[in-house]
DNA sequence: GGTTGTTAGTTACAAAAGCAACTACTACGA
DNA sequence: TCGTAGTAGTTGCTTTTGTAACTAACAACC
């Protein structure tokens, strides 16, 4: 079952890496900070690692090069300085826009191929196997 | 999709990645070509590239490092030196049949979180998205 | 007020993956 | 038989990831 999902994962990421990669020069870890900073608001970089499952290393160097690419910005907390919150710049919102209109576009096209119910249950079995 | 697919293949293969790094020291990328050794039989590289999905430097390293552990041997094809038929050794195999053993175990564990059809239907839809 | 413990985030170093150039071999046509 | 092209597999170099140690800031307790 790892070995199917894996597979399934890699042929699906790969699919879809181009549409962050080629246009704006995006990482997969890039495009995952992005997404959960233009989805669910400002946050910390902790609470990032926390939503996004991912280790606060590959969250830092993330945000650093989208801080570069002036997608973001970070602020400091003034009640307590080691938290940085962190919120998309306009062009990293209309990044995010631009990159979640593809997503839903690659997303309805690989659905296409089952059904509306199969899609609906996959959906629903993989969020109950992430979250195990 | 992509997103979740890559949450619940992370999940599951790290739980997974102890059965045969901690007992035998692998990697999971021989683990893969072990798997498909010991499933499918003897078979060249390049046959593991295309059924696994592999980039052949992986492999050849995977093989390598599954070659000084003593779990398979290569024999140069006597019609076309080009080709090295790659084949568990009786340790090989030994190790191929302990790990499935566990695999099994830990397939059902997971499953044991869903009914049998939900189980099914996962599967059936995996295997159709990793072949797109 | 200073020591101790804890947390957010970064950095340095090691392991792994990806890419492109390479070797060794075969096939085929001039 | 020579040259060209193509294939299986490896190696060297770069990029990315993982791990562990680190800095800076805060809190609590004495």
């Amino acid at each position: 079952m790892p070995y199917l999902l894996n597979q399934a994962a890699d042929v699906t990421s790969r699919s879809f890496e181009g549409a962050y990669k080629d246009r704006y020069g995006m990482l997969r870890t890039e495009w995952r900070v992005l997404f959960h900073l233009g989805r669910y608001g400002a946050m910390t970089a902790k609470e990032i690692c926390g939503r996004a499952r991912m280790h606060k290393t590959k969250v830092s160097r993330a945000v650093r090069a989208l801080e570069e690419k002036r997608f973001l910005e970070r602020q400091t907390r003034s009640d307590d300085r080691r938290h940085e919150m962190l919120s998309l710049t306009p062009t990293g919102a209309r990044v995010f826009r631009d990159l979640v209109k593809e997503a839903q576009r690659f997303d309805t096209a690989l659905m296409a191929e089952f059904s509306a119910e199969e899609a609906a249950q996959m959906r629903a079995l993989l969020i109950r196997l992430a979250q195990l």
